[in-house]
DNA sequence: CTTGGTAGTTCAGAGTTTCGGAACTAATGT
DNA sequence: ACATTAGTTCCGAAACTCTGAACTACCAAG
């Protein structure tokens, strides 16, 4: 059996937990990917973006984390899971919010 | 003789570091205060607007990670410290960001 | 059905970070 | 000189994070 993945509504989540999830290095990565992609993306795709090669374990603890602050859909699709933004939502509760930090994160990428 | 401040370029400051900075409920409540403030707020005027007292020590750490993640700018001023946003330079190189984040946390506020 | 591989999760211990009381410093007032 | 106020530093306890090893879930081939 399938166990289910935990995913708060917005209204649940305040808005220090979206900061903590993209507090990292590596999720704030991951979560530009995610937010920049069209069509949902697995953990294994995900992790090549990163500058550096992280265990797989970390990164399921990463991924748990961006779904747990709201940031993300999970759906497993046979043996993988595909991730998506939760954007949209988190737009409408909080405008602005998430493009000012992927928007921030592009700068400081530029820079490198 | 009074020991230096670390005050970082903006440039140094990666957004994780603010991100990190403001995730936390209390570092979020003090920045957002000062961030509104037209004058400079000393440490225990800050810790007033927080909805509970928190040790002198740990604010203390809080204005610290505040300031090295080069949110506020702090100056002694005799005995106490005069705390002012550097929302300008933060804004000229991530723009909208502090705007966003202050924005999020207003709203949250508004919901309790 | 069984074996094998792939994608991701859970567990537990080591390592790191944060919290907060007590002792401290620095400037000012009496 | 002594007391007071505002903030910092130190350091041990508590809380969090990382990651290897073992595990689950799904799918495909034999």
């Amino acid at each position: 059996m399938t166990k289910p993945l935990v995913h708060p509504a917005i209204e649940d989540v305040p808005v220090e937990a979206i900061l903590h999830a993209l507090s990292d290095r590596h999720r704030v990565a991951l979560f530009s990917q995610i937010f920049h992609q069209d069509n949902p993306s697995s953990c294994v795709t995900l992790s090549c973006v990163l500058d550096q090669a992280i265990p797989k374990s970390t990164l399921s603890q990463h991924m748990r984390i961006l779904r747990e602050a709201g940031l993300i859909r999970g759906e497993r699709r046979g043996v993988e899971m595909r991730n998506t933004s939760r954007h949209a939502e988190v737009e409408a509760r909080y405008p602005g919010l998430l493009k000012a930090i992927v928007s921030a994160y592009a700068i400081q990428l530029e820079g490198k």
